[in-house]
DNA sequence: CGGACAAGCTGA
DNA sequence: CAGCTTGTCCGG
């Protein structure tokens, strides 16, 4: 019929205003917008309010992105059935388009994260814009490990709060989120926690609290932002799309045009580059640090393997003196997620090749030949399992044989709430073991160069990372903690600024690789793969050499690291995502585009 | 995403 | 050519 004038609601016949909106359907892989005609009975709606609306026959949701749009001619429009409840705001709307386009994800996705949990009728009476002075500005405060950060930035905060709008403060985890809550609290602030307070943090006025969701969270009349442990990677969504809460959150300062800050005891160059640094005083800085005991492990005796004498002789004092604990850190080395017997302790293995075996849904699937088979025990017929971690089983067998200690083990997805734990002197655990026990005594890492040398984007920033969070495990250097760390390279930058409580000693050495190899912030990287790939890049693979760097369109350049896994490299975000998202389109379905990956 | 439909493969 | 699998397109 196509009866509906772009651009404003239409007069029918009767005199009644036909009322169209946009809506972005709530369909993973879809982000589409389609129009539809809302019923008066449906009353008002606003952009980002959730409604269900028919789709191919499914009723599916969606969020309205345009009001009184104008629909294409020849399409039969069809009904809103119901308002299901409130949505992002607009701002946030627009954010998860931008979000979209940095991430090369599906809009859907981000909008997910942004709404409420559960269905919100009504907000309390949001607030009017505050009457602010404000601009955006991105900083980062480098504070001592031995704390948070949170006491630094109340006098930010509370500045903040004095425009009378909403302040968004991140954490890395969930866990963090009550506590800094209830210090905000104590200091007077209003408070909404994300996710459960979607509605409260939506109503303003507050300091919004969550972790990385709470990027999204609402923060009406918005007035600044701040992350604490801003390089902490559990800001990074390690599903994809892998946004990153950090950018996120500064994007939207940005956007609101209000400040920016960033805090952390160890900031890494993408957070320092381009930003004001404020740091505390020398003598709180180093405070907060722990004494480092430093064992050369290339002039031990190599046949104390991984335990110096050092380490021992820490262990077995623990031992002794209670309330002083020992974690010990070892990353998970070897083949990982080898399946024994819980009954007989037998390996379980194929029954056609004898191979290891590793854990499916379907029961057990063969590393070598790939069959599938019931989880059962061939030997006992037992249907338990042990799941073997080599690295952090075989160091607590032997590090209890050694000194006589009682050992727990800790990793990440098993579940130790208080008892255990912290009963025993010594706990060793991959580095989860430093989130989830609160303080101990001692941290030691049994093999730093595993951190040190790590394959991965930032490794010496990440073992730095690790050194500051043992830091504040132990309390710092006014509570007396100590941390050991075993290596063969005791000269390293990562050790050296720690030893003199300078943490810029990494990030000045890091800032010069990562200028001279033109890497992230010296340029923007994404990881293309799967099927059609190197078709969609428009390369053709005789031109091609392995590894070699190939000019492509807008400036960009692709290697291919691995067979079918390109590495592509742009001079920005807005040249390599503009890029992304052109030839995105055209491209075919399977394609796996990760943009800023961590491992090479 | 998930349904509709079209284009290919197989078996009798 | 039915009967099934696989692929491509599209939804208002």
């Amino acid at each position: 019929m196509g009866g509906v004038q772009p651009g404003r609601p239409t007069e029918v016949g009767t005199g009644a205003v036909v009322r169209t909106v946009r809506i972005l359907v709530d369909v993973l892989g879809v982000d589409r917008e389609f129009d539809y005609r809302l019923p008066d009975s449906l009353g008002e709606v606003e952009v980002g309010t959730i409604v269900r609306v028919p789709l191919a026959g499914r009723r599916v949701r969606g969020w309205v992105t345009c009001l009184d749009s104008a629909p294409p001619d020849g399409v039969v429009l069809k009904e809103v059935l119901g308002v299901v409840g409130c949505g992002p705001a607009p701002e946030v709307i627009e954010l998860a388009r931008w979000a979209a386009w940095r991430w090369a994800g599906r809009r859907p996705r981000f909008l997910r994260t942004a709404s409420p949990e559960r269905v919100v009728r009504t907000v309390p009476a949001r607030p009017s814009q505050p009457a602010l002075a404000a601009r955006f500005q991105g900083s980062v405060l480098r504070v001592p490990p031995a704390a948070d950060g949170l006491g630094e930035v109340l006098p930010w905060v509370g500045e903040w709060m004095g425009h009378g709008g909403s302040v968004l403060l991140l954490v890395p985890a969930l866990e963090r989120v009550e506590p800094v809550a209830r210090r905000l609290r104590e200091k007077g602030f209003p408070v909404a926690i994300t996710p459960r307070g979607w509605s409260e943090a939506a109503s303003g006025t507050r300091v919004v609290i969550g972790s990385r969701a709470a990027a999204w969270a609402p923060a009406p009349a918005l007035s600044g932002v701040v992350v604490l442990d801003a390089h902490d990677e559990a800001y990074r969504e390690e599903r994809a799309p892998c946004w990153n809460a950090v950018v996120v959150a500064e994007e939207r300062a940005r956007r609101g045009g209000v400040p920016f800050l960033a805090v952390s005891p160890c900031p890494t160059v993408e957070l320092l580059e381009g930003r004001d640094l404020h740091t505390v005083s020398r003598s709180e800085e180093r405070a907060g640090w722990a004494p480092l005991l430093v064992v050369d492990m290339g002039r031990s005796d190599p046949a104390q393997g991984l335990y110096s004498e050092q380490l021992v002789r820490l262990l077995s004092e623990a031992d002794r003196r209670p309330g002083a604990q020992v974690l010990c850190v070892i990353n998970r080395r070897g083949r990982s997620g080898l399946i024994a017997c819980g009954s007989c302790r037998a390996l379980m293995r194929c029954e056609g090749c004898g191979g290891p075996v590793a854990e499916v849904s379907e029961g057990l699937r063969c590393r070598v030949c790939g069959t599938t088979r019931p989880l059962i025990c061939s030997g006992c017929g037992s249907t338990s399992v042990r799941r073997l971690r080599p690295g952090v089983s075989r160091v607590a067998e032997e590090l209890s044989a050694l000194t006589g200690a009682r050992v727990e083990e800790v990793w990440g997805d098993k579940r130790t709430e208080g008892g255990p734990v912290a009963g025993s002197a010594v706990v060793v655990g991959t580095e989860a073991v430093l989130h989830r026990v609160p303080s101990a005594g001692v941290v030691a890492f049994l093999d730093f160069d595993r951190e040190l040398l790590a394959a991965r984007f930032g490794a010496a920033e990440h073992a730095l990372s690790l050194l500051a969070r043992a830091s504040r495990v132990v309390g710092g250097r006014s509570a007396r903690g100590r941390v050991l760390v075993q290596s063969r390279m005791p000269d390293h930058e990562v050790i050296s600024a720690v030893l003199h409580s300078d943490p810029s000693i990494v990030a000045a050495d890091e800032r010069a690789r990562r200028f001279e190899l033109g890497l992230p912030p010296f340029g923007a990287l994404a990881l293309v793969s799967g099927e059609g790939a190197g078709e969609m890049l428009g390369l053709k693979e005789p031109e091609t050499g392995a590894g070699e760097a190939v000019a492509l369109a807008g400036g960009l350049e692709s290697s291919e690291i691995a067979p079918g896994r390109w590495l592509v490299r742009g001079a920005n975000h807005r040249v390599l995502c503009d890029v992304i998202s052109s030839v995105r389109g055209d491209g075919g379905g399977r394609l796996r585009i990760e943009v800023d990956p961590v491992d090479v």
